[in-house]
DNA sequence: CGCTGACCCTGACGGC
DNA sequence: TGCCGTCAGGGTCAGC
């Protein structure tokens, strides 16, 4: 379940070992993804350089002098650099061999994520409508605020829009608003400034404290088997439902909102 | 335009 | 032990 944490420790991992090679081949296994992966991935990456490993909310995009290669992880998706002759296991879908013969594997058991080779990626309908970085100086309170007037939908949903900020997955959404004490079904337009200043710290608190974090696992991504780095983190509700609060001690408790389990104290937070 | 809910998929897990 | 239903989740899209 990669989130902006693990996109990012991901890219932290794997950007050394692709930058300044060339892609000798690559294997398409399963192509079955979020959509298609394309026919010709071979014959567009095959023979380019990789110039930079970027990342835009959790996508991950791969530099080349004739494109972009466009990666999403999607909930199950993994990428890892192996060594040299490493037989693929199951759900290995994707394989790019570079000039050292090092191999970027991707592993997807779901298949929710994606593979695109896009030219003028910036100009690509799934980049131009995403929101800012969270942890820009661009985003802060009161863009969420000024963003939030005279709409209803629940504060948790809206912080979770990409259109708003991108890349506050269902975990930190839920860790944010308890820091901030804000009830995640609060309508967005009725959360002050002042709430709204103290979100956007927790959003970028819970994010950094998650990469740093992600930062100690970094050799599993490189090397064998990857762990997501949150599972280290200290998760104040996620997961904690009926579970005592670690502030009040009262017990967690547990509602839907927007199809995610959104776990919250109704004592701290309102 | 804003919002809700369906959907894509597989593995883990609980109940029987 | 095994089968079956349910849930998990990011992001897109259809429809109200």
């Amino acid at each position: 379940m990669p989130e902006l944490p693990e996109v990012e420790t991901t890219r932290r991992g794997v950007s050394p070992h692709c930058c300044g090679q060339r892609v000798r081949r690559v294997i398409v296994r399963d192509g079955r993804l979020r959509w298609p992966v394309p026919e010709r991935l071979g014959e567009l990456l095959e023979g380019q350089p990789i110039q930079a490993v970027e990342r835009r909310a959790k996508y991950l995009l791969f530099r080349t002098p004739g494109g972009t290669l466009l990666v999403h992880l999607g909930m199950s998706g993994s990428l890892r650099v192996v060594a040299p002759g490493q037989a693929p296991g199951k759900h290995d879908h994707i394989d790019i061999l570079l000039a050292d013969g090092a191999c970027l594997r991707y592993n997807d058991p779901r298949r929710f994520g994606c593979f695109l080779w896009l030219q003028g990626a910036e100009q690509h309908p799934l980049l131009q409508q995403l929101g800012p970085e969270p942890l820009s100086p661009e985003f802060d309170g009161e863009l969420l605020y000024r963003r939030s007037r005279g709409r209803s939908v629940a504060v948790k949903s809206f912080i979770m829009n990409a259109a708003v900020v991108v890349g506050v997955g269902n975990i930190y959404a839920n860790e944010a608003l308890f820091l901030a004490g804000i009830d995640p079904r609060r309508a967005a337009g009725r959360v002050s400034r002042a709430r709204y200043r103290l979100l956007a710290d927790a959003i970028k608190q819970v994010l950094t404290s998650a990469i740093e974090q992600g930062g100690t696992t970094l050799r599993d991504f490189v090397g064998g088997d990857g762990k997501p780095g949150y599972f280290a983190q200290q998760l104040h509700v996620y997961g904690r439902s009926g579970h005592p609060c670690k502030h009040c001690g009262a017990p967690l408790r547990e509602v839907r909102l927007g199809q995610r389990t959104t776990v919250f104290c109704v004592t701290c937070q309102r």
